[in-house]
DNA sequence: AGTTGCCCCTGCGCGC
DNA sequence: TGCGCGCAGGGGCAAC
């Protein structure tokens, strides 16, 4: 669920709770949590004990915690993974999946899961920058984020733009609810082949990108239910903000034409049958529907 | 080598 | 009331 402001706001809600802090002990309660620490949950728990937590790290939709600034803690939310921080006394989440206690007694820090597509993991020397997050691009919020290369590198692709802002190797962050967002904005349709965008297209593109996602990070994200919370537990308000994501048959803030909904990829891509007419001769990238 | 699908999970809302 | 189906903010990896 978690797309970069939602995963962005979550870091700079514990980089406040945790960095300084100190590790005592940690607790594994469901396997799946950490399936991505081969060397397994007794490793896991042994390797965090006693280590002191740096300033929260991010790229994309994942994150770290630097562990003296050596190794890190890398942990990606999936489709409903929350980190929580939670006085002792709270009851156990339903959901979950790994504790962790610090030295000074103070809240505890709780990965709560429910379709266990998230997890955990130990990055060895990872603390400037993971070697498992070597393939995730820069996303467009980072300073170093370089837009025409990003730009070529769109238009080299033989595929369709929806796919390619979701593809994590190209532009990192975005996920199905920004995607729709940011094409509503530029007035493509997310099967408009990549080789085809002219550079201006391919920039306005981008910028619609990057406004999007800047504009929840300020809102704290967006949160149709309780999946989706800051460390706190307080939900997001960008959904007040949407044009077109979930908004099947509502009237187009544009032009008033009731959005549409199509499948893709066994999910959904929302859109205007109007503003984001779908590509007219269908290059090879197109002809799917 | 680049691109496309399948699959990993749990829970909720809907229609019958 | 109950059950089956479709659907949900993601991404790794096998198969083309």
């Amino acid at each position: 669920m978690p797309e970069l402001p939602e995963v962005e706001t979550v870091r700079r809600g514990l980089d406040q709770w945790v960095a300084g802090r100190t590790i005592a002990t940690v607790e594994v309660l469901h396997p799946r949590a950490i399936r991505r620490h081969v060397p397994g949950a007794r490793h896991f728990v042994d390797s965090l004990a006693g280590r002191k937590i740096g300033p929260v790290q991010r790229r994309g939709k994942y994150l770290w915690l630097p562990l003296d600034e050596t190794d890190a803690l890398i942990g990606h939310l999936g489709m409903s993974g929350q980190l929580l921080m939670q006085p002792a006394e709270a009851p156990d989440e339903l959901h979950l999946r790994v504790r962790f206690t610090f030295i000074d007694d103070g809240p505890q820090l709780r990965f709560v899961d429910q379709r266990t597509f998230g997890g955990l993991a130990v990055s060895p020397g990872g603390a400037v920058l993971p070697a498992e997050l070597a393939h995730i691009a820069r996303d467009p919020i980072d300073p170093s984020f370089v837009d025409e290369e990003f730009v070529a590198a769109l238009r080299r692709k033989k595929t369709e733009v929806k796919r390619a802002l979701l593809d994590q190797t190209l532009i990192s962050g975005v996920g199905n609810i920004y995607a729709d967002e940011a094409l509503w904005r530029a007035q493509l349709h997310g099967a408009r082949p990549t080789d085809q965008l002219t550079r201006p297209a391919a920039r306005r593109l981008l910028a619609h990108v990057r406004d999007v996602l800047g504009e929840a990070i300020g809102q704290g994200g967006t949160s149709f239910d309780a999946l989706y919370v800051n460390v706190n537990g307080e939900s997001g308000y960008f959904d007040r903000s949407l044009n077109a994501y979930g908004r099947e048959g509502e009237p187009c803030d544009r032009c008033g034409a009731p959005i549409r909904r199509e499948a893709f990829m066994n999910r959904s891509s929302y859109s205007c049958p109007r503003c984001q007419p779908r590509p007219r001769v269908p290059g090879l990238a197109g002809v799917r529907r």
